[in-house]
DNA sequence: CGAGTGATTGAGGATGCTCAAACCACGTGG
DNA sequence: CCACGTGGTTTGAGCATCCTCAATCACTCG
């Protein structure tokens, strides 16, 4: 776990970063932009598969990632595994954990993934300067507790076509929003689908395997490709959530 | 909807408030106190059974539980309701609605309850001039964030029986923490235990019919008496959360 | 080539669902 | 007082969904 892990100083300029360019995100004045610079400690990259944070431990810094994407997870005693969210660039990672004292949640990465490093100590300083971050963060925060809202709803209340139908709808369009998959497609295992939605691997693998029949999607080596999205949201009786604009950092 | 709710001008003042008084909560310094007083806008009663928030709906208002209890919900389009959460004293309600325009939830009282009111448009006045409060806001919002994802673990990955034991452990230890149940009883209906772990009523009714034989719990007219809670926890792998000083308001 | 990962398939059984009916405590109005 | 409706719980029966176990297959990598 610490070897897949690389801590660099910042060599990038946070004014500069690629995802600031992205329409979906708001624009930040020239003193919030130069304090972030600050806020940030260095760059970490891990490989896909590491396990960037882990349930029960204690962790002095606060991530936001930069490129790539992952999974959040819970465990039973017994092995049994809850995907609990995706995390994928803009999203800020480990916030529960700051405020929170321990982790409550492991987060692993499903691809090679950038992140930025932020010191968690340093966190109340940016509430007390910049007020309009502070606010962002709370945004950031009420935003997730949406999307677990809607897939307690899926977990708890859909079908399992629904179920499949919503997830890969609902991934495949935050990834557009963030830039990850610009061609429909997206890297993860059937495995990865069963844990996000409470059902066994086999029945998952079945159900999938109603949807590529109605040509919604085609499984392809270690990934999904896309085919239907809206037919998928109609499906799932889902609809992609307001694209407003979004802060990050 | 209209005739449930009253709202009238704050006739007690925030200092005095008996929920300040319980130890679970953190202290407030004198202006941060005078701060909430003036950021209040007035008192709101509902009946047990009314609608607070509807979801799809524009408030312009914030809340925070004062006494009582209720539930957040979604609706599928043919009625299946899925629970997401409950809300119980010092709980802020409707903050996704406040920075993310439509509530994205519906909430309903179980049971009688007073809530203050306060205004969303000044919230970022809030996070401005009182950086704790921000924190506190933030805090309160992952501490929800937390609560779902341990949900989501249950409604996805625990059986029948670890479900309706982690439900019953985790309710009772709220209201305890909140001052709610002070007998161990919690007046809720198997409808809602149903519709929080996503199982049908019957199957609900079958598996709470076993923790009564086994004596963990006993259902009376509307409602249960928890006999055992750290037995229910035991069963359901689940440990009560830190009771670390939280804030409210 | 052998090992490992992920997808796929079949079989049989457990779990959980729907439907339907009955029951009980309660409050209402004749 | 009793008949009736209501909301919540309880029960049984039969069936659909979903699970586990087990085996196979395709593909990649060392």
């Amino acid at each position: 776990m610490t070897k897949e892990q690389d801590i660099a100083r910042g060599s990038l300029s946070c004014a500069k970063c690629p995802l600031r360019k992205r329409e979906i995100f708001r624009v930040f004045e020239a003193d919030e932009l130069s304090f972030v610079e600050h806020f940030k400690k260095g760059d970490l990259a891990v490989r896909r598969g590491a396990t960037l944070l882990v349930e029960g431990a204690h962790n002095p810094h606060l991530y936001t990632v930069r490129s790539g994407w992952g999974f959040r997870y819970k465990l039973l005693e017994d092995g049994r595994r809850q995907i609990v969210n995706y995390v994928m660039p803009g999203d800020l990672v480990g916030l529960q954990g700051s405020l929170m004292g321990e982790m409550q949640h492991s987060v692993e990465a499903l691809s090679p993934m950038q992140l930025c490093v932020f010191e968690k100590a340093e966190l109340f300083t940016l509430y007390e300067r910049f007020p309009g971050l502070a606010y962002d963060i709370t945004w950031l925060a009420s935003r997730e507790e949406c999307m677990l809202d809607e897939h307690l709803l899926t977990v708890g209340r859909r079908t399992a076509v629904e179920k499949v139908a919503y997830l890969l709808a609902f991934v495949l369009d935050r990834a557009k929003e963030s830039g990850l998959s610009s061609n429909g497609t997206l890297e993860l295992t059937q495995q990865h689908v069963a844990d996000t939605l409470g059902i066994s691997l086999v029945h998952t693998n079945k159900t999938i395997a109603r949807l590529v029949d109605r040509k919604y999607v085609k499984w392809e080596d270690g990934g999904c490709r896309i085919l239907n999205p809206e037919g998928l949201g109609e499906l799932a009786g889902w609809m992609s959530g307001s694209s407003a604009k979004r802060p990050f950092l």
